[in-house]
DNA sequence: TTTTTTTGATACAAAAATGATACAATCTGG
DNA sequence: CCAGATTGTATCATTTTTGTATCAAAAAAA
């Protein structure tokens, strides 16, 4: 699991942040001024670190150069929004620059982003039973390689990044076949069956009666 | 629940938000001027200001600053509807921009997204013995999982939005059902009965003579 | 107190949603 | 073109939800 670096004095904000990626599946650190977030980023592993400009004892553009001579890759969270600082965060050698307020799914498109860019993307993931690399497509359950089609490919991936959150069949349809969702085509009941069926994950994706279905991870 | 200030000099159209916030399950406040309106924000916790442009004392504008000095986010409410004025006031932080006359469907809809820009809508809560993830529309009583079915999740919600006010039969059933409140159905009573039952709240739920019901919380 | 109104509790049937299966249409790779 | 896999519609069975009806209990009114 990749960790990530919360730099960021205001607490509601860092929280924010935390749920948010902890929920997409990283393993998240927070640090509320300069000298915490120096100090963990010698001493742990991060994969990214997320640093507001305004930070108490020793301020974002320090920090950047202490992650840079780590050779970890840097986005700047902060309510300043003006080009200025933006090009001096970016000249200095920051990966992406994110302007409060943001918009959750931005934070997630861009932490991605940075994240394949410098490679740490992992491109396996294992639930229960279940292993999946993502890009060789393959699927093992119990060790015993199985078949998905592509639309049960997409739908576990869909699944996979939304655990424990109730997907509506809307979502669902608009993610995984693209269109608007007519309202009572039962397409996407017979794939998740069938997904279930191949993972025997008969109790891990059940129905929410009206609304749609949840992974339980 | 959120706190929503008002900064509106004239009174009716003040009352006409007000009533209406209220209503959605936003607790409101009201700052006939500037000056008090300064002074609201500096000593309470707003998750939202809807400023009026041209008020006593003390401009919109320049609350703007206040507002977003303090990370509140801001929309502005006036009869200048200029693009002129709304340019000024998007370049200088406003999240949002509402010409009167507005339509109530409207502000709702824009209060409601600027709260889910800012995240500030919270998707879990704990009243007492029963925890609710608005996500995952997992509900816990006493730690253990409870079906709760999609008229009962919504009118929890409800309870949970307006605690400790007596809520009409009318009220609940157009904000659960949906459509107009008959008066002789006994459709609310019956699903509060076995929300109550689900949630081991007989007496934190109780009927209100001739009114309906309350949550005591 | 007695009467009336309102609410609580239970049973039950209609309606709606989901699970399961079969099958036709479409696509894919030889 | 063919064989097989994939995909989505149709159908029926099963489960869940939902609202009405009914009667009992409680509260207000007379």
């Amino acid at each position: 699991m990749l960790k990530i670096l919360i730099a960021e004095d205001e607490e509601p904000i860092a929280n924010l942040i935390r749920i948010n990626l902890t929920r997409a599946g990283y393993q998240c650190v927070w640090a509320p001024d300069g000298n915490k977030a120096a100090d963990l980023m010698m001493n742990e592993n991060f994969s990214l670190v997320l640093l507001d400009i305004m930070l108490p004892e020793i301020n974002g553009y320090e920090l950047m150069e202490y992650a840079k001579r780590l050779d970890i890759p840097v986005i700047f969270i902060t309510a300043l929004g003006s080009t200025e600082h933006k090009v001096k965060g970016l000249k200095m050698g920051a990966d992406d620059y994110l302007p409060k307020p943001f918009e959750i799914v931005e934070l997630l498109a861009r932490v991605e982003a940075v994240l394949r860019r410098y490679q740490k993307v992992e491109t396996t993931f294992t639930i229960d039973n279940v292993f999946v690399d993502t890009l060789s497509h393959v699927v093992r359950v119990d060790g015993e390689e199985v078949q998905l089609t592509v639309k049960e490919f997409e739908l576990l991936l869909l699944f996979a990044r939304n655990r424990n959150i109730a997907l509506y069949r809307e979502m669902i349809y608009e993610n995984v076949w693209g269109g608007e969702y007519g309202g009572q085509s039962r397409t996407v009941d017979l794939h998740v069956q069938r997904l279930k069926k191949k993972l025997h994950w008969e109790d891990k994706i059940i129905a929410v009666y009206k609304v749609g279905y949840r992974l339980n991870a």
